[in-house]
DNA sequence: AAGCAGCCACTGTGATCACAGTCTTTTTCT
DNA sequence: AGAAAAAGACTGTGATCACAGTGGCTGCTT
């Protein structure tokens, strides 16, 4: 990648990191989607970003219309984007649809896990334990959403990990925001280990079951939280300088 | 919209019909998806789709791009586009996940529908038959689409509603090019006679196994057909006459 | 006549420019 | 001084141009 005067190369400029600028460009953006760098109610523009990440935008232009189909970002009919705010019925049903497609990928992965894969899981988890007991909600909350991917990856399913990926984005700010405070810290990963022990018993309904009292958890977690979208503005747009 | 010379405009170009060009283009393109316009294996290129609607090669790039994500395209490593072919496993998965979503969606719209969408649901089941007696399977099946779609828009979920059409844009090239022939006569309208029913009688978990059913019978019918995807190319490219 | 090299049409990608809205800010008038 | 109006900055959108990579076709060479 060409670095420009006066911008702020963020993506990685390795050597033939991977695919167009438009891929590395949605990808960086996911990736602050998941990672709690926005937050809801907050709005972007296509200049702003194409600066921040140091590319013209017209890479950007396609990310983000990419984006909004998936829900993660939201065009107001002033045509100006912005990372959606929660509702409680939104997240319900988020959750709901995460509890459901989940339990199916937990499933899936149960018959076809490889021991290597289950020992992949329980590094994740000690991370994720790790980083909670030092406080650390942050990345407590990345490792956790690394744990899940894991396993869902293990089942191999082109049908379902896009859609649950879709499901995290949607709630990624908002999970971020509101667990992120000592709001997060009733979560433990209990489940987790109880996951794990499904997995090497080899039996899907026990993990399934297990994924659901976990994202249940989640959700008592969530839905108790005072940050859901009221009247007033959560994250008014952070301007750079200009001129 | 501009009329260009020398173009076809297939876009209604109706006072301001709604939005952007590139919604409307967007919007034509997954039609064609859910319509049986484009076939399994089908190439696809942006000069001549944007030709084809009669506009710049700017809003069908986007659009083009949100179809990728959705996985209603495909973009090969030559960096070409084609609608995906149809695998059996690919298939089961996208019924399964189907099921799952559509039995939700199904309980949520039998607990808040109205009388009159019942009769709307009434109405199209109808017209289905009408089509599917008639031998026209084309049209049968785009108001079997509709009748579902009616279904779950009285869920009025945001969550699930663009994630079940994102699984029938994957399926819908496919969907016509096993049922479009004698095989799709198998088909009958009689679990959404069931479903109609359970709907009067306000009783979501038989209208959710009525919805079961019925999408258990389309797996039946599509499982069968040899049209699965094979070593040669099922589809080519229709050039368009060039200058 | 068969094989290989070179050419040409065509692909997606990115940058730049122009434009019509919207929203804020400033200026002007009462 | 307060309100209305106009000017200006900034927004997303679309079109056009340039470019590098790919594929297939043509025509020369052996």
């Amino acid at each position: 990648m060409i670095r420009r005067v006066g911008a702020v190369p963020v993506l990685k400029d390795q050597a033939a990191q991977q695919g167009s600028v438009e891929e590395q460009v949605y990808s960086e953006l996911r990736d602050r989607f998941m990672s709690g760098v926005f937050l809801p109610g907050q709005v972007l523009t296509l200049r702003n970003l194409a600066a921040n990440l140091g590319v013209s935008p017209m890479p950007v232009r396609q990310a983000v219309r990419c984006l909004i189909v998936e829900g993660a970002l939201e065009m107001l009919p002033n045509r100006t984007m912005q990372v959606p705010r929660m509702t409680r019925d939104r997240l319900a049903e988020l959750l709901g649809v995460r509890r459901a497609l989940e339990g199916i990928a937990t499933e899936a992965a149960c018959r076809v896990v490889a021991p290597r894969q289950i020992l992949a899981l329980e590094k994740i988890h000690a991370m994720s334990r790790k980083a909670f007991e030092s406080g650390d909600m942050r990345r407590s909350l990345v490792m956790n959403q690394r744990f899940h991917f894991a396993l869902y990856e293990a089942a191999q399913s082109t049908v379902l990990m896009p859609i649950i990926q879709g499901l995290w984005l949607q709630a990624g700010p908002f999970m971020h925001l509101a667990l992120s405070s000592t709001a997060g810290m009733h979560w433990d990963g209990t489940h987790h280990l109880e996951l794990i022990q499904a997995l090497r018993d080899g039996d899907p309904t026990e993990a399934r079951l297990a994924i659901e009292r976990d994202i249940n958890k989640t959700a008592e977690a969530l839905l108790v939280t005072p940050h859901f979208a009221t009247g007033r503005v959560e994250a008014p747009e952070r301007r750079v300088a200009r001129g």
